[in-house]
DNA sequence: CGATCCATTAGCCAAAAGTCGAATGAGCGC
DNA sequence: GCGCTCATTCGACTTTTGGCTAATGGATCG
């Protein structure tokens, strides 16, 4: 069995350089951790599938094709005792709030020194919730509206995902069904299916509710200018 | 003339109170300043085009439907001359700067003591740019694919503006041809002049271009859904 | 073992989307 | 005025979407 008295851990990153610090900082925490990586949705899903019983997953927020909190709402609906870990290079208290609320069990700022990074695999490791120094939960639940997509999310099937992920790519049918190799007929069963479970009417309505889990502007302007890690 | 000794101002914001409280700033800064209200895209095109010698425009992020930095972005282009203050609930450095890089000849928070505001107004007058304090405008010029989506807004009709925004909504083209009175060829047209000077092959793709023009989620956390009694 | 659900596909059909060409009218330069 | 450009408008035509039914195979659940 892979799991015996090891730990199985998902790095999910679209970094390698990242997944390897990551990956370095665990190591650091457990004993002969079991790794495996990931750095699109596709290895995601087939990480976390290939290891329902992982302890524990670091999720990174700008994985390619997955916008914002998508993937962490279907992640979390689909694997309900996975434990996630959010990894992002925002450190807004808005953003980390949001995913907490989503589901997530810490947040962990890619601007952490490793010390702090060690400190929150622990913390969660042993069920607590990790926050950044300085940031509190206050400030009300989720938006209605957002908490109702994320809902729909969870009801998807791993397929239906995938395909509305890249119907927020702007890909057509046809598109979609080369690229994972099926029919155009079963693509438009998938569509039909997710317009039904989402509430919508046509895919861009579909794309829009998608959107509204996404986070704005990732770190174009800045490297957090700011003010970051107390001590 | 409308236009002799007075000044022209044209105020953009769907809050009838804040527009009232920011007139009557204006009106503490200017002698027989003459003020055109708007409270959506439609009337602020009108105003615009009714007054193109006006001396200056506020405007607010968050109209109903014109997603972020969109308006500013098309306003700014096809009236160059016009300049514009953008008037936010937002403070976020970030939305600021970027704010500016659009073209934003002012940034004036709507958490802004009177006196401050009246301050940005004259500074704005005398052709100077005004921050907030504390705010600098170091960190670069705005993303390539962010500059990219305003300048093809910029060669934009207003029809064509108009619909882009009512694609953004999810609307068909049946809704936006009733809406806008005129059959579902034309906006079928101007569909496809759309596409083309954005360089997509589809509505969606146009839409998922426009989203990158906004700021995340507004004031979910923090409302703006307390109304704040201005004077 | 049946019941259920997912994934897959086909076929059909109506609606929506998108392209092309063309007409009108307003504005501009000469 | 005359030609030119361009925004707006529209109808005809093709492609894409989306809804519906139906069938197959696999997996899971009770």
């Amino acid at each position: 069995m892979t799991n015996g008295a090891n730990s199985t851990f998902i790095v999910a990153d679209d970094h390698p350089l990242f997944r390897d610090a990551l990956i370095h900082a665990i190591s650091n925490c457990v004993d002969n951790a079991e790794i495996v990586e990931a750095d699109s949705l596709d290895t995601l899903q087939a990480a976390v599938d290939a290891n329902p019983e992982a302890d524990l997953l670091f999720l990174d927020l700008n994985m390619p094709g997955v916008s914002g909190f998508s993937a962490l709402a279907y992640i979390r609906s689909s694997h309900e005792s996975l434990p996630t870990v959010i990894v992002s290079a925002m450190d807004d208290p808005a953003v980390i709030r949001r995913a907490i609320q989503h589901g997530a069990s810490g947040f962990i700022p890619k601007s952490s020194p490793v010390a702090t990074l060690e400190d929150g695999i622990k913390a969660v490791l042993d069920g607590e919730v990790w926050l950044p120094e300085g940031v509190s939960l206050e400030g009300g639940g989720l938006d209605s509206e957002e908490a109702g997509i994320a809902e729909a999310l969870s009801t998807l099937t791993p397929h239906q995902f995938r395909v509305l992920m890249m119907l927020g790519e702007g890909l057509l049918n046809k598109q979609i069904a080369y690229q994972l190799g099926v029919s155009e007929a079963t693509i438009k069963a998938h569509v039909t299916a997710i317009l039904r479970k989402m509430g919508v009417n046509n895919r861009t309505q579909a794309v829009l509710a998608v959107q509204q889990l996404r986070i704005s502007a990732p770190s174009l302007l800045d490297g957090d200018s700011g003010d970051v890690a107390p001590g």
